[in-house]
DNA sequence: AGTTTACTTTGAAAAGC
DNA sequence: GCTTTAAAAAGTAAACT
């Protein structure tokens, strides 16, 4: 009897470091990724509702934590890839996708496609690009989107392509090279979405 | 426009079977030409057939699975060639196994794009899959056929799970059904 | 700038770790 | 859970030309 309350607290004790260790890496990942305290918030309660809902059976804590996070960004509609997610996680992304995916249908949490348009001031505020720059690529994005070009395609490289063909059109130009480093995508993908984009949007250069 | 269940094309069958009897890889590997044996990697025995295309992994126990096959008939004539090659090393293989189709791969063709923002707020978030950072392809399951369908901006579509031929028809008359009352296609 | 190859997703069975 | 098999869809990445 006594052995089986001390095995009680021992399990007690053990979530409780588990629920410390997953919420600290929240927070140290949300610090690297500079966005702001309600997102960790956001974040603390996915987390805490997939352990609620025993979701992390089968798949690590650094996991379900990073995944928390990469929900709780698109959420609060300051969303990170999951290559940026990955830089600051231990977790592979591979991983982190599958776990998102897993713990966002099990809870439920009904999460729209990410806006291209999302991306936009920070790409363009790391690119140091003028708010016409960025107006310009809102319209391209917008216009190109409606047309039904949106379909499947990844919202990085989308708004990269987008903010790649604004800096021509507004005389700021940036090389496809140096957008596709601040949207991690390769200048491959934003030569091909920017070829569909300027057709689109009837545009000849 | 042409009917989308004329455009079902069956892309691989998988099927099960077995020959009754029990196997010594190990030697079927050494008298099989073309046979892939790697039970470290894995416990199965890969055999490819050319004519029908597909692959066999057979195993110690004498149960088999194919697999790549166009259509079910393929299935068949691949199996029987499988049990042919066995009988060839002197293998007992019952005179005629049960061969059970366990999944059908098809793709089909809506004829006009998808606007796949649109189709996942429209068939409900709760009910689809959509994550176009990680795949392009719309995720959406159905109950009755019990099947999954990818559905992509092109219009093409892939139905998998089914077990039968007539799933993957049963699917796409209510995918196309769905989607016009939702007004989402054309 | 554009091509080739390879990987992402879905489904199912097999035997074994 | 993983391992292996096959095939489609379309997007993206890595490695070349």
């Amino acid at each position: 009897r006594l052995r089986k309350w001390q095995e009680r607290i021992r399990t007690k004790d053990a979530g409780e470091r588990n629920l410390q260790f997953a919420l600290s890496e929240i927070d140290r990942m949300a610090s690297a990724l500079g966005v702001p305290r309600s997102v960790r918030e956001v974040a603390s309660v996915i987390y805490r509702r997939a352990l609620d809902d025993d979701l992390i059976r089968g798949r690590s804590i650094e996991g379900v934590a990073t995944s928390a996070l990469y929900a709780a960004c698109r959420k609060e509609g300051i969303p990170r890839s999951l290559e940026e997610i990955s830089e600051v996680s231990r977790v592979e992304r591979k991983e982190i996708g599958r776990t998102y995916r897993y713990i966002s249908q099990e809870l439920g949490l009904e999460m729209e496609p990410v806006d291209p348009k999302k991306y936009v001031p920070r790409f363009c505020s790391e690119l140091e690009l003028s708010e016409e720059v960025q107006s310009k690529a809102n319209e391209i994005i917008e216009t190109t989107a409606e047309k039904g070009l949106l379909s499947g395609k990844s919202p990085t490289g989308y708004a990269a392509a987008a903010i790649y063909a604004a800096s021509l059109l507004c005389n700021e130009k940036k090389t496809q090279r140096e957008v596709a480093d601040v949207a991690q995508v390769t200048e491959v993908t934003i030569r091909n979405r920017y070829q569909e984009q300027i057709e689109a949007m009837g545009i000849h250069s | 426009m042409v009917d989308p269940k004329e455009t079902i094309n069956i892309e691989n069958v998988v099927a099960s079977t077995g020959i009754g009897q029990e196997l010594d890889l190990q030697s079927v590997a050494m008298d099989l030409e073309g046979a892939d044996y790697d039970p470290e990697q894995f416990p199965g025995l890969v055999y490819r057939t050319q004519e029908p295309k597909s692959a066999a992994l057979i195993f110690r126990s004498g149960k088999i699975v194919c697999t790549g096959a166009k259509s079910t008939d393929d299935v068949h004539e691949s199996l029987q060639i499988v049990f042919g090659k066995l009988r060839d090393l002197n293998i007992q293989v019952d005179e005629d196994p049960e061969i059970v189709v366990q999944n059908i791969v098809t793709s089909a063709d809506l004829g006009r794009n998808l606007n796949l923002n649109a189709i996942a707020i429209g068939l409900g978030l709760e009910n689809i899959e959509y994550e176009p950072e990680q795949f392009p392809g719309l995720v959406y399951r159905l109950d009755d056929p019990d099947v999954v369908a990818l559905l992509f901006g092109s219009g093409k579509l892939v139905i998998t799970g089914g077990k039968e031929p007539d799933d993957a028809k049963k699917a796409v008359d209510k995918i196309v059904s769905r989607l016009e009352e939702l007004g989402l296609l054309e």
